[in-house]
DNA sequence: CATCAGGGCCCTG
DNA sequence: CAGGGCCCTGAT
């Protein structure tokens, strides 16, 4: 991998979420793998971005209250952004941190509820989020497949190494996505090399839909639940664990729960019955039942949750499901 | 040493 | 619609 590039130039404006906001549970999900494009620490976000052909780094930071919040943003590049650009970043990523969705109705509507009522009073406000591009989140749903947390790791880091890029701002470095081009180019065996396995199809496959413009995110952002669905698993390598993931973290979608993976089962099966395996569909259905049109916000509610308090004190059956 | 499942999905019959 | 196969690892 060439050396890293240095992103000095820093531009900043502020972002102004309707309340109730929590920073730390929108711009951190300890349930998710660690990955070397994003770091969090003492109450600072940091992540890369591509965007544009250049890498970006940014730089998310909570400057508001309870009444007022705020998330300072600065935009770190190699030259300065032109106002329009920068307007554009600010926009991309209120968009993708859900700063730019009101969660109030949510908690007036479940704020009663047995399950999700003290959740919502210790993390309240806490966004759907995912920091990466539509071309970016299907490879790491695609790393995830049949493989166990640390192999996920592994895989992750070594597409970055030989793909990606690095990128030292703000006192730290960290990996940059590559343009899916490099990847549509990139010969399978190259990709095999990674030990990604039978990924290596997958992700050129899916790097030449991207690469080739088949996709446009804007047009997908305007279509209806179904017809987005339908479109995102025409995505070669996407199936209905990997859609589920998309039109709820990607697209938003807080009633995106309608198919339950393995993982997820074992954890729901805890959460919401106290057992250690509960059928999906009862799980769903209780799903439903309770939070109705926000059931997958909800449960991505508990599921983090739970993992806060595994961070701060380990929870020994979510140990044993966390394999790495 | 062999076997098997893992935070799926594709393809075939 | 069911089930085999897929890469590689770590657990058994």
């Amino acid at each position: 991998m060439p050396g890293s590039m240095i992103l000095d130039s820093a531009q900043s404006l502020t972002l102004r979420p309707a309340p109730p906001f929590d920073f730390a549970g929108t711009v951190f999900k300890p349930s998710h793998f660690p990955s070397s494009d994003a770091g969090y620490e003492a109450g600072i976000y940091r992540q890369t971005m591509r965007w544009g052909g250049e890498v970006l780094g940014l730089r998310l930071e909570d400057v508001g209250n309870a009444t007022q919040p705020a998330v300072r943003l600065t935009v770190f590049a190699h030259t300065p952004l032109t106002a329009d650009a920068l307007a554009a970043v600010a926009a991309e990523v209120a968009h993708r941190f859900g700063l730019d969705r009101d969660l109030a109705p949510f908690h007036t509507a479940l704020a009663g509820d047995e399950l999700l009522g003290p959740v919502l009073a210790r993390r309240g406000g806490m966004r759907v989020s995912a920091g990466v591009s539509l071309y970016e989140f299907p490879v790491t749903a695609v790393v995830l497949q049949n493989a166990t947390v640390r192999r996920t790791v592994r895989m992750m880091e070594a597409l970055f190494a030989a793909y990606g890029a690095r990128a030292a701002y703000d006192g730290v470095e960290l990996s940059a996505f590559w343009p899916p081009e490099a990847l549509a180019a990139a010969p399978e065996e190259d990709l095999r090399a990674l030990k990604v396995g039978y990924r290596a199809k997958t992700l050129r496959r899916q790097a030449a839909a991207f690469s080739s413009g088949e996709i446009d995110e804007a047009v997908l952002r305007t279509l209806t639940k179904d017809e987005l669905k339908r479109r995102l698993l025409g995505l070669y390598g996407v199936g209905p664990a990997s859609v589920s993931y998309l039109l709820f973290e990607v697209f938003h979608h807080y009633d995106a729960l309608d198919y339950l993976p393995p993982w997820e089962q074992k954890i729901y099966s805890r959460l919401l019955f106290g057992e250690a395996l509960v059928p999906p569909e009862r799980i769903l259905a209780e799903a439903g039942r309770c939070w109705g049109e926000w059931r997958m916000l909800a449960a991505h509610h508990l599921f983090e949750d739970l993992f806060w308090q595994h961070q701060a004190q380990p929870i020994p059956w979510l140990e044993e499901l966390i394999r790495l």
